[in-house]
DNA sequence: TTATTTTGGTTTCACATGAAACTGTTTCAA
DNA sequence: TTGAAACAGTTTCATGTGAAACCAAAATAA
């Protein structure tokens, strides 16, 4: 068994190739799951996870914990605030800051998803054994950290 | 330093969302690297990668071993053929069936191209010591294997 | 043969998304 | 003060994308 040699290039062993297909099918299984059973988007979800977990957060904190730009806060809240999932006043000091809190309903629908959420995850975790597990977590942070010392520089 | 417990989901502690977060972040960031060099998008490029490895696909054989769906390779072979990128004849034994390859113009990019997708996982790996490199690849492996034993089943 | 179904690939439609422009508010400097 | 710049958040516009409808060719059945 031996090498073929390192000027090909073939893409279910490339590994952001395999990192993308991967997350992408994850992704997509679980935007199913919150589709059907709640009529809620990924961007929704993570908005409302912020929030159960940390209420009262202005738009753009939401935005920095969810690694969404502010204009995919502004809908995901916009749809919310529709269907009476969120709250939203206006901070008194600065008025232009907006104070986002999950209604009781939208409290009702978290409680429902974390489990779910935290359920599809075990079944994810279960697979694997605790080296695994840790190196996961090792190697995921790792990469984000890579990324943000900005390995594709070169783009003058 | 106590466990939070298990009631809490936090998104940034979240294999899912993390997953989505790193792997984004890497595409977007090659995505940059091939539009600013080559005016290729990734599904173009996805294209490309697997006629230069293996020339004279038909598009559904395109589209299986890039993951993409055959809607999006029609588009990306329309646009590769628009810049004479790829060439197109039909099969004589079957007039449906296209037979893909990469043209002259194709083959040069493809030749500039593959090193410095290479060098980018190259670099993400140099970081990574060898049993994490091949822990990750395991994990991989794996995540692609339980995603296709459908894990989120219960769409009824 | 001729009808029916299947298959390779394209087009259309409706919706999602990112970038840039925009609105209203606050801050800072003259 | 008042005018410029910065900021929070929204809207607009142009483009991308997935699902379903569609077209033509081929396989299958009658």
């Amino acid at each position: 068994m031996h090498d073929i040699g390192p000027d090909r290039l073939q893409l279910p062993r490339f590994l952001p190739y395999r990192l993308a297909t991967v997350s992408n099918r994850i992704s997509r299984t679980i935007a199913q799951m919150y589709a059907t059973r709640f009529d809620l988007t990924i961007p929704e979800w993570r908005v409302m996870a912020v929030l159960g977990d940390e209420p009262d957060l202005s738009a753009s904190e939401v935005a920095e914990r969810t690694a969404m730009d502010k204009v995919a806060v502004s809908r995901a809240v916009s749809r919310l605030l529709k269907r009476d999932r969120l709250e939203r006043h206006f901070s008194k000091e600065d008025r232009r800051r907006s104070v986002l809190a999950l209604s009781d309903k939208g409290k009702d629908i978290y409680r429902q998803i974390m489990p779910l959420a935290l359920d599809y995850e075990t079944q994810l975790k279960t697979r694997l054994s605790d080296e695994e597990e840790a190196s996961l977590n090792r190697l995921l942070s790792k990469l984000e950290d890579l990324e943000l010392e900005n390995l594709g520089q070169k783009t003058e």
